[in-house]
RNA sequence: GGCGCUAUCGUCUAACGGCUAGGACGUUUGGCUUUCAAUCAAACAAUCCGGGUUCGACUCCCGGUAGCGCCGCCA
């Protein structure tokens, strides 16, 4: 749709993404955000949060948290928002009663809605009446034409009532979709729907589209279940001689049974990813994936590259599944670029939660010491980053390291006798290549203990063996050291345990031989 | 039920009238290796169906079908 993106000016473009805070920042409201930031960026314009928290019941302060933590974990930043402030705000809907009052009194002095006393009930069993018969379920119109002693009669009486928009009827409403192009609804699908609960309590398809004018919006970037709200508010816009913005809705993230992802599918929230090891370069690389691609045959990108690189030509028109193992994937991959020391220092608190060590000081992990809670010993962070150098390709989420290297921070390790047996070797032969690599490790220099020497050393021709016969040596070694059917090579493990250590472990394991 | 949106390997996607339909994840096999991981090779695997338009359709049009979304005093 090339004609379009001569509506975009840059420097003019104002783009926002408004949550509801009902609830934390699940991962499909995450790629809205992205997407908004990456537009507004691309297109040096301005990229503004707003709460929406006009559902007093449903809204907590505690999820504007969890929203604000999420996206600024994951470098999604505002230039405009509760936090910050600008020049538009307040930037939470809460906060703008007095700016929805003056529209909505505009609306009802023009006679374009109108107080609405119908119960629930009623107007429940009229939606199941309507679609019954195969109509669309809309409102009656019942209350539509009273008299205005009527009303004011019932509202003396205190009838609740709420206030609902004069649809006029049988029109056409028609709007662009920046991806998708013309979209038609006829109004008689829609009917009149309720835009506020009473005179300063708007309703979304209201406050939206009140502020998305007050704050000078561009172009709206929301999720494709927004399409049928369009026509609503669209026709607000025309009642209140609003120009309205630019609308684009992105496909919809789904479960593995292709219905829009939510709790139910078992996914969680960015900041429970985040806990459960997931970089954020990785899951903002997974999202922007999920339902956009570069013009080049690529899939790895960071949001610098998404934010020259983005365009609405690469959105994907349909749905995608989530799919946790290319996310896992491409963890894994983060993992294995990021600098060591990063990942070193991400790997502290989950082991510490594991209960394998203990910090000094929460924070400052690089000049801290740790404490060693099985055998009281203290080490230095140098120590954490060599167990993370020798199992970084391994990793691919980071709640996992404990159980990875679980096996440097154990007074004894629990060796299974079988476990120690290379392929169909036997068992004194293996007994006896451990009393040999003892023999040698022994007869070391402690000052030349180090991976070079160790390697050297346990070559072939030193322990006088073939070269297929190496599993015989290196497994059980490997065995005794990790107690580990899979784990980091024994040259490894050994230069970080020690001389003194490994000793220990390889005579625990020649005594469970016989 | 009404309306809307969508449709390429199991999944994410490329090919915007012209190739043996390409890549990635996953899976399988093999190489390397003491194991695992990483890495390198290879294999398997897709254009929803039916009509048009065209010399030629994954691509354009129409009709089905299916999936999803919305139909709240939620957003």
């Amino acid at each position: 749709m090339i004609e379009d993106f001569q509506l975009i000016s840059p420097g003019k473009v104002r783009v926002r993404y408004a949550p509801s805070p009902t609830g934390p920042l699940h991962i499909g409201s995450a790629r809205t955000a992205l997407f908004n930031f990456l537009f507004s960026q691309k297109y040096k314009g301005t990229f503004i949060l707003r709460i929406e928290d006009t559902d007093k019941e449903r809204s907590k302060k505690e999820y504007e948290e969890d929203i604000i933590n999420s996206l600024k974990w994951l470098g999604i930043i505002w230039q405009e928002g509760p936090d910050i402030g600008g020049k538009y705000g307040p930037y939470r809907q809460s906060e703008r009663v007095d700016i929805y009052k003056k529209y909505i009194k505009k609306l009802l002095d023009e006679d374009k809605i109108y107080p609405c006393f119908c119960s629930k009930d009623e107007l429940e069993s009229f939606r199941q009446y309507q679609m019954s018969i195969g109509k669309a379920p809309i409102y009656s119109g019942k209350c539509r034409n009273l008299s205005k002693e009527e009303v004011k009669k019932k509202m003396e009486k205190g009838i609740p009532f709420v206030l609902r928009f004069k649809t006029p009827l049988n029109e056409k409403i028609v709007f662009k979709d920046l991806l998708r192009g013309k979209i038609i609804f006829s109004t008689d699908e829609i009917g009149d729907f309720v835009i506020a609960k009473d005179f300063e309590t708007p309703l979304y398809n209201f406050a939206a589209i009140i502020d998305d004018y007050e704050m000078r919006i561009s172009h709206v970037i929301r999720g494709e279940d927004h399409i049928s709200n369009t026509p609503k508010q669209i026709l607000l816009q025309k009642a209140l001689g609003i120009e309205p913005p630019l609308y684009l809705h992105i496909p919809l993230i789904l479960g593995p049974d292709r219905s829009k992802l939510s709790k139910r599918h078992g996914t969680k929230s960015v900041l429970e990813y985040k806990k459960e090891g997931f970089l954020s370069e990785a899951v903002i690389n997974f999202l922007a994936l999920l339902g956009w691609h570069p013009k080049e045959e690529k899939e790895i990108f960071s949001l610098n590259y998404l934010i020259n690189e983005f365009s609405i030509e690469g959105i994907q028109k349909g749905g995608a599944v989530f799919n946790k193992e290319k996310m896992i994937w491409l963890n894994g991959y983060y993992i294995r670029k990021s600098p060591l020391e990063k990942i070193a220092n991400l790997a502290i608190p989950y082991l510490v939660d594991a209960k394998l060590i203990k910090a000094e000081k929460i924070d400052d992990f690089p000049s801290n010491e740790f404490l060693i809670l099985e055998t009281g010993k203290k080490v230095n962070f140098d120590f954490i980053k060599n167990i993370i150098s020798i199992h970084q390709e391994r990793i691919k989420i980071l709640s996992e390291i404990p159980n990875l290297v679980d096996y440097f921070f154990k007074q004894k390790i629990t060796i299974d006798k079988d476990l120690l047996i290379w392929k169909d070797a036997s068992e004194l032969e293996i007994k006896d290549c451990l009393i040999k690599v003892k023999k040698i490790i022994e007869n070391i220099p402690e000052i030349n203990f180090n991976r070079e020497n160790l390697e050297k050393i346990l070559s072939e021709e030193s322990l006088k063996i073939g070269k297929g016969d190496r599993g015989k040596v290196l497994w059980p070694l490997r065995v005794a050291l990790s107690g580990k059917k899979a784990s980091a090579g024994p040259f490894d493990i050994a230069t970080i345990l020690g001389k003194e250590e490994i000793l220990k472990r390889i005579e625990e394991a020649i005594k469970i031989l016989s």
